[in-house]
DNA sequence: ATGAAAGCGCTAACAG
DNA sequence: CTGTTAGCGCTTTCAT
């Protein structure tokens, strides 16, 4: 150990560690420097880590890193994660709801000093059963993307309420009284948000809400015999959609592509999530802030190690609608589409 | 500690770890697991790291998360790491130089077993400069995406000669031959083998090569007084382009648009990537298989913390050309943009 | 201004 | 079959 070369362990460490209000000579110092550089010496965080009981290291919990939406919210922890001197561990659960729990479990032996889960459709149902004891022995985790558990974690959500109201009010003034919405289903509170901002939009229009004209779960909107492709074969088809996603706009647009209809002279269409797709399609839709969310995500956690009696806090990242090519007036009145 | 529910921490280590040599009676087995249970008892793997000096974690240094090719070689390398029961440590170095060192040594202090990189242009100038002292400390690394370093570590790159030359040759079989290429630049041996594959492609078919037709560091592509934009205005302009990645060959997509140019009537196009948008687009593309090699630098990592004079490996994953729609045969010998 | 000693939580020889 | 002992590499009182 670099003590060889002059001094004993604590003067090392005193040094290493800056510690200004002991008075160390500047030899001595220049020394012990001189001797860890020489050496290669590394300190071992490990060990660090179990000493302090701190080690430094926040986990992270994600169904899969290729949804863009997920890595940008990764991303944007990891980012400040690094500027205060914290290391991330990377997990994902493949939405498998016994994995997610092996894997937090993992996490805390390895001692992370915090958790973020970022939430999805698939194991959210079992999030309570795990955040609420852990919460109760005392770590500290954030949630993003669910607002379930707000009453006992820091959680950051997107405005998915005010989004979606804003995309159904821009189709509203274009005109529109007769719109679709494709949900993601109740399960995420982010879903549910949309959707109660769509229903805003209509009610406060005074516009009837029908119920043929929401499909409540709409990931088999590529099915050409599901309730998606359903809506425009009634009596009276809509003459816009806002979807919750922007992959089923994507697709909802190939598929009126397809049906010989246009957009938006025939049919407009609202995504949401800005994909990158988005723009090279000219989609209008509503653009998320991830990076945002994954760094406030971040420090919602720092701060609650720095001080964990800190009171509970949820934030709403502000949304933004990008209006592009896809929406137009209604046709005339109603459309015809057969 | 649990060895207050009976017996010795020694004992408890064996039960634990289910040392089978060991004939442990089995109400003692079970008495420690209970104990275990009870007290909710967490085994802290740094500390087991640091006594066995393996901590059965792997860093990973990527530049970004928000490029999907980038967090699909995270996922996949994630995947098999989570199933051989090692936890990563992910790093960004956001295209810098200097956080990538530091970001390196850090990973280090934290004890990883080996490290993942995942070369991007940015700091590939630098890489030798700390791999190979690593390598002769005895830290096993990955590297993808480039092969620079091949005769240091193991490598996994994609097929990029390959699934270059047969994008090109599909075009030739189309009748063209004035192809342009636009590239990302030399520094990254990907991008180096995607111009050869381009390159050999001609050769093969007696078609001479054009400098012209060349854009070396094609991300001006944006720019419309750039090089690549300065393609369409030539006396002799090319009537089909393909591109070292698809956002060059969806911005293109976008300007022939504006150019009022129709693909692929007036020009063939095909990008490299398979990009989501790319689906949306019909864009003939070559698909990577980044999650693949994600996973297979995972393999070749593990293999080597196991037996570490493991003789090195590189590796491509097979490409494969997406053929969609925006390639055709070329209008009538050449074009007249004019 | 620096050193000695204890302890963090565990594993691995080695005894018994 | 199970307990004792000695570290692993560091921080941190407490002495000197």
């Amino acid at each position: 150990m670099a003590r060889l070369a002059g001094v004993s362990r604590t003067t090392v460490s005193y040094v290493l560690n800056g510690r200004t209000n002991l008075p160390i000579p500047e030899e001595t110092r220049t020394r012990v420097l001189e001797a860890a550089q020489s050496l290669g010496y590394r300190p071992n965080r490990l060990v660090v880590g179990m000493v302090k009981g701190k080690t430094r290291t926040l986990g992270v919990i994600v169904s899969r890193l290729d949804s863009p939406y997920f890595a940008h919210v990764v991303q944007g922890f990891q980012e400040v994660c690094d500027g205060q001197d914290y290391r991330v561990l990377l997990e994902h659960t493949q939405h498998d709801p016994a994995r997610e729990l092996r894997q937090v479990n993992l996490l805390l032996e390895h001692r992370v000093d915090g958790l973020l889960w970022i939430a999805d459709h698939w194991t959210v149902h079992q999030a309570r059963g795990w955040i609420a004891p852990l919460v109760k022995e005392g770590v500290s985790c954030v949630v993003t993307d669910d607002s379930g558990t707000a009453d006992l974690v820091d959680t950051v959500t997107t405005e998915d309420f005010v989004g979606a109201r804003e995309a159904v009010r821009h189709l509203i003034a274009l005109g529109h009284r007769r719109i679709a919405h494709l949900s993601a289903g109740e399960r995420l509170s982010n879903s549910r948000a949309r959707r109660e901002g769509y229903e805003a939009a209509l009610r406060e229009s005074g516009i009837p809400m029908d119920p043929a004209l929401i499909v409540s779960d709409a990931y088999d909107i590529q099915n050409p015999e599901g309730d998606a492709a359903a809506l425009f074969d009634s009596a009276d088809p809509p003459t816009a959609v806002f979807t919750a996603h922007d992959d089923m706009a994507l697709i909802m647009l190939q598929q009126l592509r397809r049906r010989g209809l246009r957009v938006p002279e025939d049919m407009s269409l609202i995504g949401y999530g800005d994909a990158e797709a988005a723009k090279y399609l000219d989609l209008t839709t509503v653009r998320q802030n991830p990076l945002e969310v994954g760094r406030q995500a971040a420090r919602f956690l720092i701060a609650r190690l720095e001080i964990p009696e800190r009171p509970l806090q949820c934030i709403e990242i502000p949304t933004e609608l990008i209006v592009r090519a896809t929406c137009g007036p209604p046709r005339s009145g109603h459309l015809d589409l057969n």
